[in-house]
DNA sequence: AGTATGATTTCCT
DNA sequence: GGAAATCATACTA
């Protein structure tokens, strides 16, 4: 499995969000086994999207976006990781999109365990059943043991993370929704899912 | 099966 | 001061 090379990653969270699914997420630390899951569930978040974050960090004068510390590297360059911690308990995994200097992303929401799923069991005690280990966007990342502090704005090009196509990956059905627990901008239909997927986080 | 609530941190108003 | 791209647990029926 290749991974996606960083122009895959030069164009809109739209058009990046729906190609994604199908293929992998590789983890491959030294002294871990490798852990790859198949990504099932995507949302794209863009600089025009109330939902994006900084939203509402606007110059008052001109009505710029501002690069707050916690937005900024969702400008730089693309097929980067962002780490974001949310409820101030699980951490976030997106691929940064569009050229340098705009700010897109997109987030890794759900993924099916294909390799390495003894190296997974550990992190999610309160898993009881194998589809509870990688089932939503917090659960994924500890899974995989992704936290800010090693994986935060590392490229996602090459290893020990990153995303890789998959010359097996299945023909999908995907479907687009609503995305999953915003409150600005949730009319927009950005989340993608793969139809009646068993690791799919909410059913749309 | 469905609904409600607490955990806990960072950042912006 | 409060919201936030969530999850696990504890209820009710």
């Amino acid at each position: 499995m290749d991974p996606f090379p960083a122009s895959f990653y030069a164009r809109s969270a739209l058009e990046v969000a729906p190609e994604l699914l199908g293929h992998c997420v590789v983890h491959d630390p030294p002294d871990v086994p490798r852990r790859v899951g198949r990504i099932v569930e995507t949302e794209a978040y863009t600089e025009d999207d109330p939902a994006f974050h900084g939203w509402n960090a606007r110059d008052p004068e001109t009505g710029e976006l501002q690069r707050t510390s916690r937005t900024a590297d969702l400008f730089g360059p693309p097929g980067r990781s962002y780490v974001y911690l949310i409820y101030g308990m699980y951490w976030l995994l997106n691929v940064v999109t569009e050229p340098d200097g705009i700010g897109g992303g997109v987030l890794i929401r759900a993924v099916e365990p294909l390799e390495g799923l003894a190296a997974m069991r550990p992190n999610r005690p309160a898993a009881k059943r194998d589809v509870d280990l990688t089932n939503g966007p917090g659960k994924l990342t500890q899974a995989f043991g992704i936290d800010d502090e090693t994986y935060h704005n590392v490229p996602l090009t090459e290893p020990p993370l990153y995303l890789a196509r998959d010359s097996e990956a299945p023909t999908l059905s995907i479907v687009r929704s609503p995305r999953i627990g915003i409150t600005k901008g949730a009319e927009r239909p950005w989340r993608f899912s793969v139809a009646g997927h068993p690791y799919v986080s909410v059913k749309p």
